[in-house]
RNA sequence: GCGCGGUUAGCUCAGUGGUAGAGCACUACAUUGACACUGUAGGGGUCACAGGUUCAAACCCUGUAUCGCGCACCA
């Protein structure tokens, strides 16, 4: 057996162990196999992107997930892949471009900026696979998929043909969300509404009918008054005689008329409503219902165009920005200003670039979503279950209010608009292009327009992988995608059916869920509550962490803060924990090597074993099979809490306790208890390694093979899910424990330097009754927890008694001479009488309140009365101690 | 405005009706043959607030405050 290092060294093992699991093909999903299947696609990552903290958190979940069930017998295909994102990538090498070579895409044809593009993929589009790589995931990297491969890409667009022939794919001229940097159009979804300080102009339009008499209008942008083609007021309201006048624009000055639109509050600003079809959703639709002209002054990248000789020409060719505080000096200039009020205001900013949105009229393609009905009735009925539940609401809101998706994005990169045009009247719908003369639309299509087909698209091969592994068990992701991917997913499963039609309807629909189960992840923020960002420089890198702590530290530590549902306040201390756990094990393990060989088979249920070996084996048996067992909280994706009990497990039972206690056992070799020792520590040292190998992968392996468990890997190890209880109980066990823990806490009250060995006596409580006396053994085990000389049994309190503690076994004693200061020794009498008092109290309180003695379990009301007994004999003895200190 | 989630020790968080918990941080002691990435002990809490249900509430119900998120509105 190698000799362990003394601590952990995660650099030693990481890359080798990962090297070897991938040379042997541990992580590759067989169609063909007989086992049942388990199955995660990863939510593809970003090409362009690099390794945060959420990516740790998301796949060591997955990871954690597939590696278990691998270890159940079951064949996994964990598929990884990344994200084309469209527009991102396009916009990150446009810059690369810019700045090498001072070019534009628009130096390039569109084929050769597509051929740049995938130049910049090869070269930096694995960086993020590889980190993933790094921190241990299992995934099948032979099936490894980009939205952008030959099949996928041609997948993508038949599914567009499809619904383009179903009649659910359209085009038509719209108001859509436009980005003015990026130059497209964007989805609802990709709209972020953020709080914006800004003003609300008060701007006069005097009444062409009445010269000198003016309209009050609220805006609060004055900079597209010159598109104004109406003022709006409120049918029967306080302007309600004005409809049918008309008004002076007062910019670009021209006549409009007032109208009246159910669109307009009276109790907002001034209850006049400027009317701007081109530029915003409300208007557009009040511009629809009264037949108004679209007048429409900004360029696509938010540039004022309004040319010509007029009042405002002035503001032409300025950015919307700009000509905003240009238009409210023109305004006041000409007295129509009344005042500019601060004023704060939700605007949509382009998620991407950053910048707001402007609502803009423009040709896109829209897809009408089908199979809303049954996305509804999937997660109404269970037949998908989301982990948390609540995320559910969010799903069903959305879709019962949801609209028409703009799939079309005015860039290059991407899967281009399989629509071909002649002659600007022809149009059909193919992938192939019709003959010459024929151009292809120029618009690309909305990256989760592509990705909305994962979930079975990446699984096309010949080999049947899609009807294995096809639905997938589980998609773990985040929230803020339950719109973009996860909804998107499931309607796309219910339409296509990529398995095809079966007998039944329930049949046709449980071969097509895209998942069955949803696992949230929460979202990582900083210490401050902040979420992580790269402008605020808050997010720290994983590579570092991992080569501070370990890849196994850091997910241990991720996992173990990070509850279902929960946001998680991220902290490097929690991540040094899961190193330090990881250290811990180590060492156990380390300890054990020393004792010599171990039994990769023990059986400790063979040989006779101490009570401590029992105790641990009970504890085992909880840990598995109890109601907050590992397996319970896996079940129910609780994987904070499947951690902290194997920590729980690991450090204070097996380590602090069993370990500990153990120790006794191997100081004499010709123990009759030691090989039950010895087997106990290797039953449960196996288990407890294949319990935390899904969650730290590295070093369960690395002590699994050193220790010689098994020369193949851990994971074809089985995965424990009980273990027998010992029919000989062990709650001798818990009360030398316990006694131990209120023996130290007396050393620790009466200030015994830690090192200092000292006898006690023990006066056994009748409890502890002269069939069941303490063994030599255990007296030993006690005495090496106490840090104690000699454990003298009496059988009465000494004549002149030291300070004592109340425990299981009975009354423990320190020497009354020499050791304590009887002032600290009174301070700790007085204390500990006070809070006995009061515990005493609360106590009696109960027992003589008749109305609860009548109602509470007669268990509870038991255990009250035991309660006071002791008690009462604690205080008595205690204050008996403190009389005789004078 | 609607919905969701939170508010428990200095910090991060567990805790689904029966004497308030963990880790970190802090303090003291300890370098004893697994581990200083350690061990032992200690201090530290009106469980946001107010009502209600109950024999009994951190926990269930109602309301309030406050923080965060989402949706809608956004002249």
């Amino acid at each position: 057996m190698p000799e362990l290092a003394k601590a952990y060294e995660p650099q030693q093992v990481e890359d080798r162990l990962y090297a070897k699991w991938q040379d042997e093909g541990l992580f590759k999903a067989n169609p063909k196999s007989g086992r049942p299947a388990y199955s995660i696609v990863m939510p593809p990552p970003n090409v362009t992107g690099k390794l945060h903290l959420g990516h740790v958190l998301n796949n060591t979940v997955q990871d954690i997930l597939c590696r278990k069930a691998r270890m159940e017998g079951k064949e996994v295909l964990w598929l990884p892949g990344t994200d084309h994102a469209g527009l991102a990538t396009q916009t990150m090498v446009e810059k690369q471009i810019r700045q090498t070579e001072k070019k534009t895409r628009h130096d390039f044809t569109r084929e050769e900026f597509i051929e740049r593009v995938w130049q910049w993929k090869e070269e930096f589009g694995g960086i993020i696979t590889s980190q993933l790589r790094k921190i241990g995931c299992s995934c099948d990297w032979s099936r490894e998929r980009f939205t952008m491969d030959t099949d996928y890409e041609r997948a993508v667009q038949e599914v567009f043909v499809k619904l383009h022939r179903e009649g659910l794919i359209y085009r038509g001229k719209r108001m859509v969300n436009w980005c003015p940097a990026s130059l497209t159009a964007i989805s609802d979804e990709e709209v972020i509404p953020q709080k914006q300080k800004g003003f609300l102009y008060h701007v006069r339009y005097e009444l062409v009918e009445t010269p000198g008499q003016f309209l009050e209008v609220a805006t609060t942008r004055p900079e597209t008054i010159m598109a104004d083609v109406a003022l709006a007021v409120k049918p029967g309201g306080k302007w309600a005689h004005l409809v049918g006048k008309k008004a002076w624009r007062p910019l670009h000055r021209e006549q409009i008329p007032i109208i009246a639109d159910e669109a307009v509050e009276e109790g907002f600003g001034t209850g006049v409503l400027k009317v701007t079809p081109a530029h915003d959703k409300v208007d557009y639709e009040i511009g629809k219902r009264h037949h108004l002209p679209v007048l429409d002054i900004l360029t696509p990248n938010a540039k004022i165009n309004d040319p010509g000789d007029h009042d405002a020409a002035e503001l032409h060719g300025l950015d919307r920005f700009d000509a905003r505080k240009r238009a409210s000096e023109l305004l006041s200039e000409r007295g129509l200003l009344v005042k500019e009020e601060s004023y704060e205001n939700n605007v949509g900013f382009s998620e991407r670039a950053n910048v707001p949105i402007e609502p803009r009229l423009s040709e896109q393609w829209f897809l009408k979503y089908p199979n809303i009905p049954e996305a509804l009735a999937l997660v109404q009925k269970g037949h998908v279950k989301f982990y948390p539940e609540h995320w559910t609401k969010v799903y069903e809101h959305w879709l019962e209010n949801i609209q028409d998706w703009c799939i079309s994005r005015q860039i290059w990169w991407g899967h281009r608009v399989p629509v071909w045009y002649k002659d600007g009247e022809k149009e059909i719908c193919q992938i192939e292009s019709p003959g010459p003369g024929w151009e292809q639309d120029p618009d690309s299509l909305d990256t989760w327009f592509s990705s909305w087909l994962w979930a079975y698209e990446t699984m096309r091969t010949e080999d049947g992988t899609r009807q294995k592994f096809y639905p997938t068990s589980a998609l773990v992701t985040g929230p803020d995608i339950i719109f973009l991917w996860v909804a998107r997913m499931l309607i796309a499963g219910l339409h296509f059916k990529p398995n095809g039609t079966k007998e039944t309807e329930e049949k046709t629909l449980a071969a097509n869920l895209a998942f069955k189960d949803v696992y949230y992840t929460g979202l990582i923020r900083d210490k401050q509550g902040r979420k992580m960002s790269k402008q605020l420089g808050n997010s720290p890198d994983p590579l570092d962490l991992i080569a501070q702590y370990g890849a196994d530290g850091l997910r241990f530590g991720l996992v173990r803060i990070a509850p279902q549902g929960q946001d998680i306040r991220f902290d490097e201390k929690q991540i040094e924990e899961g190193r330090n756990f990881c250290n811990k094990l180590w060492n156990i393990c380390r300890f054990r090597a020393m004792q010599g060989e171990i039994d990769s088979n023990a059986e400790p249920w063979k040989h006779p074993r101490t009570i401590f070996s029992n105790e641990l084996l009970d504890r085992l048996h909880i840990v598995l099979q109890g109601e907050s067992s590992v397996k319970q909280a896996l079940d129910r994706y609780k994987f904070s809490e499947a951690a902290n009990v194997l920590y729980d497990f690991v450090w204070n039972d097996f380590a602090s306790r069993f370990v500990e206690a153990a120790k006794s056992d191997f100081a004499q070799a010709d123990s009759p208890t030691r090989a039950g020792t010895l087997a106990t520590f290797d039953y449960v040292m196996s288990h407890v390694l294949r319990l935390l190998h899904p969650f730290a992968p590295f070093v369960t392996e690395e002590l699994w093979g050193n220790l010689g468990f098994s020369t193949l890997s851990i994971q074809a190890a089985l995965w424990p899910t009980q273990s027998p209880r010992p029919k000989d109980g062990s709650s001798r066990a818990q009360e030398i424990y316990t006694s131990a823990d209120l023996g130290r806490q007396l050393r620790g009250e009466v200030k015994l330097p830690s090192n200092q060995r000292v006898p006690f006596y023990l006066v056994p409580s009748s409890l502890i009754t002269k069939d069941h006396p303490l063994t030599d053994e255990q007296n030993a085990v006690l005495a090496a927890f106490l840090n104690a000389t000699t454990i003298e049994i009496l059988d009465q309190a000494p004549a002149n008694p030291g300070p004592k503690a109340f425990t299981p076994l009975g009354d423990l004693y320190l020497p009354a001479t020499g050791l304590v200061d009887p002032t600290v020794e009174r301070d700790r009498l007085t204390k500990e009488l006070a809070k006995t008092e009061k515990d005493l109290e609360q106590t009696r309180r109960k027992l003589g309140d008749a109305n609860m003695l009548a109602k509470a379990p007669p268990a509870k009301v038991e255990e009250w009365r035991a309660l006071e007994i002791s008690l009462t004999e604690k205080e008595k003895s205690l204050r008996a101690a403190l009389e005789k200190l004078g």
